[in-house]
This record gives structure tokens, sequence and C-alpha cells, in this order.
DNA sequence: CAGAATCCGGTCAGATACTG
DNA sequence: CAGTATCTGACCGGATTCTG
């Protein structure tokens, strides 16, 4: 990312991988999702839901699908009764691990300045 | 980021910090915005408004504001007829590059993989 | 347990027009 | 040029209830 006398049109072009990942990663939930899936190496519903503090049934319920249709995260179903469903990251949503390393890193630092503010 | 056998409790303190800058990248223009002003030097109201495709006035403005309040943005108002308003990254805003590139080279692989399947 | 269904208010954000 | 002002529909997302 070079610096200087650039134009309008130049710039649509560096921005245009930038808008089609924040496309898939829109919303308050979704990287929070991935990140705990991260975490975990299965997951339940359940244990989702208690991980992601805030999150309701319905938003988590949502925001599966839609990870589930970009692939980033996969649902077993296993034939039990009652039914267990497990949540699993795909090797595709591994690959955003950087953005979330990132988002923490950034996260950390950013803590550590307001506080050392106030 | 190690796996296996951890409690929700411990994975919200490994959350914390990636909701806390969510909470201050949130959006859609955030971001696009902050990578407009690494790629240029300094920038005006009308070259980003350009630049980032699709705002309008009124969400570029009201991004603009909330980035400056959380410093990462810095507006200069020159003292020219008319008055010359210059937009800048601040060091601040630059450290979040880190989350940029990600996004980016996420962006050019996703990219490259939707391709490869059409 | 793993969700779906319903209800509902709030705010987000786009279009358009206007101002100093 | 650098924004404000106003209006409006969309939809985000929370609370609650219900189901196989």
């Amino acid at each position: 990312m070079e610096k200087r006398y650039k134009t309008p049109k130049e710039c649509l072009g560096k921005l245009m991988p930038v808008r089609d990942t924040l496309d898939i990663f829109q919303g308050k939930w979704k990287i929070q999702i991935i990140s705990v899936l991260m975490y975990y190496d299965e997951c339940s519903f359940k244990l989702l839901k208690e991980s992601v503090k805030g999150i309701t049934s319905k938003m988590l319920s949502k925001e599966l699908k839609e990870l589930e249709v970009n692939q980033l995260v996969e649902r077993e179903v296993i034939d039990t009764r009652p039914v267990t469903i497990r949540y699993r990251i795909t090797p595709y949503g591994e690959s955003s691990r950087d953005i979330i390393i990132a988002l923490y890193n950034w996260g950390v630092e950013h803590r550590k300045k307001i506080i050392g503010k106030k």
C-alpha cells in the first residue's frame, strides 16, 4: 500500500477485497462465533450460546446458517436420542485466523491505551 | 489459541479484546474509510466520498466523527477561502494496518476461491 | 437439547434537498 | 467545498414463547 497521488479509481480496486471480506463477516456476531469455534474443537448450540455472551438463540441460529452457506462453519447431525448437533469450524473458516488474531491483538493494545489514560 | 476442554468463561476472556475492536470498527464503512486514508497521505471530504464507493455525505460525516472521537482519524481546518479541510489517519489509526491487511489478504484469496468454482 | 415462530421497537442508512 | 436537514422504509435484533 504505497501512498501519494492516487486516484479514487485506483483506490477502489484496492478496496474491493476488503469489501468482499467485510460482506461476509459483517455484523456483530459472526467474528465472535468464528473465534469461539477456533477455540473449541467442536461445539454444541448451547455451549456456543453460553460462550458468545449476549447472543440470542435467534441470532445464533441465523448467523450459523449464513456462516454455513459461506462454508466457514459446518454442522453435523449425530443420530442419538435426542439428536446431537455439533458445530465445527471448516478449514476455510480456519483461514480467517489471521483476521481474528489481528483483531485480538489490536484489542489488547487498545485496552492498554484506554487504561493507561484513566 | 490452544484448543480442547475450555469453558465458556475462559472463552469470554479471550473474546473480550476482539469485542472491543469490533465495537470500534463496527459497521459497513469505518474500515473502508481507514483503508482509503492509509492509501492517501491526506484527503478532502470530496475525495473520500469518491473513493469509498456508495457512501453518502451523511454517513461519511457521521463515521468520520466517530473515528475522530476514537482518535483514529484527525481533521485539520486550513484557513483559506473557502476553508480547506484535510482528513488524515493518525498514528493510532495506522496501528490498525494489520487488521486491514488481514482483511485484504483474505478477500483476495476468497475471490480466487469463488472464481475458481464458477 | 436445538432451534423455530411471533411480536415489536429502534436505529440504520439511503434518497433528496438544502446551506454557508 | 464540506457538510446539515429531513423523511422514510428496511431490517436488525431483543424478549418471549413454543416444539420435536
